[in-house]
DNA sequence: TGTATTTGTGCGTTATAGCATACATTGTTT
DNA sequence: AAACAATGTATGCTATAACGCACAAATACA
């Protein structure tokens, strides 16, 4: 159950270097069996073995690493509109988009019960909350400001602050989408 | 007997943080225990673990991989001067800086016995060499040419082709550096 | 067309990454 | 100072990365 697919970047970079997997392991240091179930996705290896490779390669360990936006494969569609998770009370979230290193940010969906508030700690330096409502009517707090939302607006503000949430209507819920960036 | 620290880098991040190793383990999925010793440089971390870790921080992988610039500690000395390796005929060479990913060249030493000519097959694209000659006199084969070098001389050429070296004084040794770029 | 030789994969064993738990140490509280 | 909570470390166990060897398929060679 490998996310990470550096296997399929070693197979390109031997093949492109003309290497059977037997010179491969000659020049690694790194058993023909170990980088065949690399290359097959099969095991993932540890840095110190990663080095190795890439050492024996005389390639630079980013090469490895960056430019792995081949496993990304959303293309199936996951349904989430069914699942909400992290019950907070007045507060329900569930995740569109989980974090991933390759893109930087995550995205929830998060609905807010009427005449709820949800205030929420300062996230660290660089981080970049961006929020879209999709139905009814909110409220964005920044810098003690409070900022009225309707279905359709947009914001975005510098999360390294205390901030807070809320659903002043007294029959109707909120729903709003959150793209948190951390740069 | 790890090469690469990559520990440091991730105590310095979880530090920066303001984590705990409990709340780091809690954010990334990997136990504390493990956290510990990868940051204690006493466990080499798999991929697949160190893509949750970055998940957990938010912070792209490459973070974790880049500016490990740290663990170099080559200011001790090695000496060099007496071992000399890798015997063909006529040939001497020795290791002074082995390939290290990081900077992305190595360095040998090569003595070449009078009277001794050395051909080299093509490197793939990319490749440099750079010849300095420390002793005696040489040359050096490059599309075809032999190009004549002395002691204090320098000679920088793309490796891609077929070259040589050679040695045509009848008594005294040629001894000349070699730096390997790969690009 | 047999016969080597080289390719990659499968198998059993060993080394080690990874986990859960318990422990010792330090810092906080009342 | 006693009691408490939080820190990072040490311990035993399980999962798996890594290895060496042997095998089957493909390729080269005669």
């Amino acid at each position: 159950m490998l996310k990470y697919e550096i296997g399929t970047q070693l197979k390109e970079i031997r093949h492109q270097a003309g290497w059977s997997l037997t010179r491969a392991a000659k020049e690694t240091g790194v058993s023909k069996a170990m980088l065949g179930q690399i290359e097959r996705n099969e095991s993932s290896p540890t840095m110190s073995t990663l080095w190795k490779i890439s050492t024996g390669f005389h390639k630079p360990l980013s090469l490895f690493v960056d430019n792995l936006l081949v496993g990304v494969d959303d293309d199936k569609v996951r349904s989430t509109h069914t699942t909400f998770t992290s019950h907070k009370q007045g507060l329900k979230a569930k995740i569109l988009f989980p974090f991933d290193p390759r893109f930087g940010f995550e995205v929830f969906a998060i609905k807010l019960s009427p005449e709820q508030t949800h205030l929420s700690e300062a996230h660290d330096k660089g981080v970049f909350e961006h929020i879209t409502v999709v139905s009814g009517q909110m409220e964005v707090c920044i810098k003690g400001r409070w900022k009225k939302l309707k279905a359709g607006d947009v914001l975005r503000f510098t999360a390294d602050q205390s901030h807070g949430y809320r659903n002043m209507n007294k029959t109707i819920h909120a729903e709003f989408h959150n793209l948190i960036y951390y740069s």
